[in-house]
DNA sequence: CCCGGAACCTGAAGGC
DNA sequence: TGCCTTCAGGTTCCGG
C-alpha cells in the first residue's frame, strides 16, 4: 500500500508523463472518490486545464494546475496511477480516467474504492492538518521526544499518525522499530533518550533506502508504468510473521495493534528493555 | 485532549 | 466444488 516511499517514487515518475500537458477530459466510474467539489463540478473545472507541477506531501500527491488550483489524490490502500494508451479499454477496478493531450491517459486503479480526490483553490484546505515531513530539516529527535512525550498510547501508532509525522503507515512503522529494536507496544512517553535518537535514524534510513528500490509492492501497489517496486525484499519484519528474523534467526511473531498487523522480532524488540 | 473501536470497501484466502 | 467467514489497512467518525 502507498506510504511515503510509494508515493515519492509514484510522483517522480509521473512528472515525465504528465508535466506541460493539458486534461483534455475526465471520466469517473466511482464518484464517491471525489470528496470536493462534487463529481460533475470536478469533471468540468478539471478539463482543459494544463498541469504545471508534480509534489508530494505525507502520502498525498499534488498536481498544480494553470489556473492556481491543485488536484490532490490520495491513494490511500489500493490506488495506483497508471500511463495508458488514449484508446485503452479502462480495466475493471479503474474509476477514474484523465486524458491527456499527448495521446495517454492515466487510470486511477483503485480495487478497493478507497482512494480520494479533491480540486482546490486552497491546498491548505487538504493538507493543513499534516505534521512533520520526516527529511524535512526541522524533523530532529527532539521534535520525536516531543510527539512521544505524555502519550501512553503504542509508540508503534503514534509513528503512524498523519498529523504528527506525514507519510508513515503500517509496514514502513514495523520496520522502523525493528531497525531502531523497539518493541511495538511501548508507550509513547516510555521511550528512552537513546530509543529516541534510535528510532529517528532508523525512520529515516529505513524511508530512504526504500524510495531508492521504487517502494514496496506487498499488495496492490504499481508504478505509473506497471512495475513493481523492490523494497519488499528488503522487508525484516513487515509482512514476514513466521519467517525468521534476519538478525537472530527467531520467528517473526503477528500481533493486531489498532487491528493492524504487526510485525516484530520478540528477541530483538523486547517488552521490557535492558 | 486522549484512547480504542467501528465503518468504509472488495478480493483473496481459509474452513468445512 | 462452493458457500461462508475472516482478513487486509488509511482515514474518519464516534463513544467513553
Amino acid at each position: 500500500m502507498p506510504e511515503l516511499p510509494e508515493v515519492e517514487t509514484i510522483k517522480n515518475e509521473l512528472i515525465p508523463h504528465v508535466v506541460g500537458r493539458r486534461i483534455t477530459g475526465v471520466n469517473l466510474y466511482w464518484e464517491n472518490m471525489v470528496l470536493v467539489p462534487s463529481a460533475s463540478e470536478l469533471r468540468a473545472r478539471l478539463t482543459g486545464q494544463k498541469i504545471v507541477s508534480v509534489s508530494r506531501r505525507g502520502k498525498l500527491l499534488i498536481f498544480g494546475l494553470a489556473s492556481g488550483e491543485s488536484s490532490i489524490i490520495h491513494l490511500r490502500m489500493t490506488g495506483s496511477l497508471l500511463i495508458m494508451p488514449a484508446l485503452a479499454e479502462p480495466e475493471k477496478h479503474v474509476r477514474a480516467v484523465f486524458k491527456l493531450d499527448n495521446g495517454t491517459a492515466i487510470h486511477f486503479y483503485d480495487p478497493r474504492k478507497f482512494g480520494k480526490m479533491w480540486l482546490v483553490r486552497d491546498v491548505e484546505s487538504v493538507i493543513g492538518k499534516l505534521g512533520m515531513e520526516p527529511f524535512d530539516p526541522s524533523f530532529t529527535p527532539e521534535y520525536l521526544a516531543g510527539i512521544m512525550s505524555n502519550r501512553t498510547a503504542p509508540v508503534k501508532v503514534i509513528l503512524g499518525e498523519q498529523s504528527l509525522i506525514a507519510g508513515i503507515g503500517n509496514m514502513y512503522a514495523d520496520e522502523a522499530l525493528f531497525a531502531a529494536k523497539i518493541y511495538p507496544l511501548r508507550p509513547g512517553k516510555s521511550l528512552s533518550g537513546a530509543e529516541i535518537k534510535r528510532l529517528h535514524r532508523s525512520i529515516r534510513n529505513v524511508l530512504d533506502a526504500a524510495i531508492a528500490n521504487k517502494g514496496a509492492s506487498v499488495q496492490d501497489y504499481f508504478r505509473p508504468g506497471g512495475e513493481t517496486g523492490t523494497a519488499h525484499y528488503d522487508f525484516k519484519v513487515a509482512h514476514r510473521g513466521g519467517k525468521l528474523c534476519p538478525v537472530c534467526r527467531t520467528p517473526i511473531k503477528r500481533i493486531a495493534v489498532r487491528q493492524r498487523g504487526t510485525y516484530f522480532c520478540p528477541k530483538c524488540q523486547r517488552e521490557m528493555p535492558r
